[in-house]
DNA sequence: GGCAGGGATGTAATCGATTCCACGATCCAC
DNA sequence: GTGGATCGTGGAATCGATTACATCCCTGCC
């Protein structure tokens, strides 16, 4: 593969021309120039972009650590994630946790290890040594979608709250009163927070949500099938389950069927996270969706920000509700019943 | 970040010898490799991936190139080659082509600049010349699902062939005759391979393919509902729609269910490419399934062959009609109508 | 005792770029 | 005509590793 001194060579300059030239530098003549462009035509060279990162200490890169590629979600916000990281002139590297801390850990060190620009993690954990001391060593890192408390990094994420009191005062005018939740794990932020945002919406309408009804999953599909097998065998099964993101919802789905029920009329279900399937699945999932993509962009600029000198901002998105059948149907589309303490937030009603 | 220098310093020895403590090279001292570690440990030392893949040349990355991170059969094909490579000590860099050619030649261009030791790709298009080139150049590489005929590069995909004929013999017994194809774009091997399986299946059930039963796609969802339309449009639309990805079939879902009409009772569906939520559409899908996750540790095991110059061989390996309701319900579970000339292969039903 | 052999280590070249500094040429102003 | 500024260019240092080669010292054998 050619390089630069071949370039030299076949344009009769200097290597420090070629580079000027190459890299629009102001005081190159315009027939070097020319016989630069001509010498890099003939040979098809391209710059190796690793000398170049070596010399400059930059890559030019973004790692992105996610917690699940086969998650529709994070595969939708790693495809922002890339798109906007492009327009800024950013490659994205993904490494795929798995919901596993160390294969997180794996990632993030060989990600530290090539010299990426910054780092955009939505940690699996309570947050590994390795990456505490890698935000505390400086490296640009920004959390998108979970984060980790105390530590001084920018969070992109979405507020799940307001849709989550959405969904209560939707299943509660349904007629439910047994509602149950499949959480994520316990040391993610989305994994506690959801469960939060459920029991205190609960309490605004006057119910309990008993440990019993709150089942641990690891935000897998296999998780959700079998904390809603848990909840089928309880001698008082809950009326709704409410699973923490979208592939448990498609495990409990599975549990379900297995036993020969029916959503909703023999239980009924919800889900954090929306997805194109969702619309179709027997019966339409109702579901809260976040800005998926705003916050993969979102994520990005922040990022970029901190790693080209300008101070970094957090930033949170509204989630909101989407209503599907999958609760029961709304026979009297007129009438909200408000919340004791606060009214709701527009809930957009799906067309499916 | 402390470098090999600092290292040498704080241990009292050469860089030299640090590079050889840290590689196992044989002729180190216990007593120097005790205080290099040392001096590893005490500075949080860890090797400059970039300056190291300059001076040897070789990057341990391997380049993935696919045509659509939102179709979850990509998603999955990029889990299995992420996992077989790190087993073989490599990294991935995933690029995501969108199915737009242009955006496929960026992400070429950019592992390539990047010296990666070599490159999985699955052709959005018949090829462009960037991507001819690297393969005469003599850049390892390998096609995955799809390829380019003509070019020497080994080929790692599934055969669908029998898979088809099974999918056909299944849709005559339930009495279609009117048989219809949502095709990828005619420049993927994916996408005439398809349409010719179809064709030549159902000539051995004495049926034709006419051009108005083949509607032209990209893979995508819109082109899905937008092909559906068409035939829903047509004096005498086709009996049975077969969508030649998933994401089409979702379009095709979306179509149909927007006239109000229902699957299979309207229309039939089918689909390649079987995915999980199929198992809980309405109804679930019948589809052919492929050997997803063998498929991309095969590719990367014949990548790497070649990269580390053993000889690396083209895999095919076949794919299974998966049968559910979307078609129609077989209410006559026992014989199956052999085809005129060559027995089907056998058949999984699925539990669902 | 001397020399060969080999183990441990250091010096320095190298990979392919970028960039500081120096130098020669040109040009303008005084 | 000369000084100084400007422009275009090349030489060489540099980034952080790996590795060929040289060196030194120790051991063992004749």
């Amino acid at each position: 593969m050619a390089s630069i001194k071949d370039v030299a060579a076949a344009a009769g300059v200097s290597v420090a021309t070629v580079s000027r030239a190459l890299n629009g530098h102001p005081s190159v003549s315009a027939d070097a120039r020319a016989r630069v462009m001509e010498a890099v035509d003939a040979l098809g060279y391209r710059p190796n972009a690793v000398a170049r990162s070596l010399r400059t200490d930059q890559t030019r890169t973004l790692g992105l650590v996610i917690s699940d590629v086969l998650n529709p979600y994070f595969t939708e916000l790693a495809r922002s994630v890339e798109e906007e990281a492009r327009a800024l002139g950013y490659s994205v590297i993904i490494g795929n946790a798995d919901e596993r801390p160390e294969l997180q850990d794996h990632h993030v060190r060989t990600l530290l290890d090539r010299r990426i620009d910054g780092l955009l993690v939505s940690p699996t954990d309570g947050g590994s040594p390795l990456m505490l001391d890698a935000a505390r060593a400086g490296t640009p890192m920004v959390f998108v979608d979970r984060w980790i408390p105390g530590v001084d990094v920018p969070v992109v994420r979405a507020d799940g709250q307001a849709a989550v009191r959405d969904l209560v005062a939707h299943l509660c005018r349904l007629g439910h009163r047994r509602l149950a939740i499949i959480a994520g794990p316990a040391a993610t932020t989305t994994g506690s927070e959801r469960v939060e945002a459920f029991r205190a919406a609960l309490a605004e309408y006057g119910l309990s949500l008993p440990d019993v009804y709150i089942g641990q999953g690891d935000f897998q599909a296999e998780s959700g099938r079998r904390v809603t097998e848990g909840f089928l065998d309880l001698p008082e099964p809950p009326e709704v389950v409410f699973a923490a993101d979208n592939l448990m919802a498609l495990g409990a789905l599975d549990a379900v069927r297995a036993r020969g029920l029916r959503v909703p009329d023999d239980i009924a279900l919800a889900a954090f996270d929306d997805i194109p399937w969702f619309v179709h699945t027997d019966p339409p999932v109702t579901a809260i969706a976040q800005p998926t993509g705003e916050l993969g962009r979102a994520a990005v600029r922040a990022l970029v920000d901190r790693i080209e000198g300008r101070t970094p901002r957090s930033v949170t998105l509204p989630a909101r509700l989407v209503v599907r059948r999958s609760c029961g149907e709304t026979h009297v589309p007129s009438q909200t019943p408000a919340p004791p303490t606060q009214s709701p937030s527009p809930v957009q009603r799906s067309t499916s």
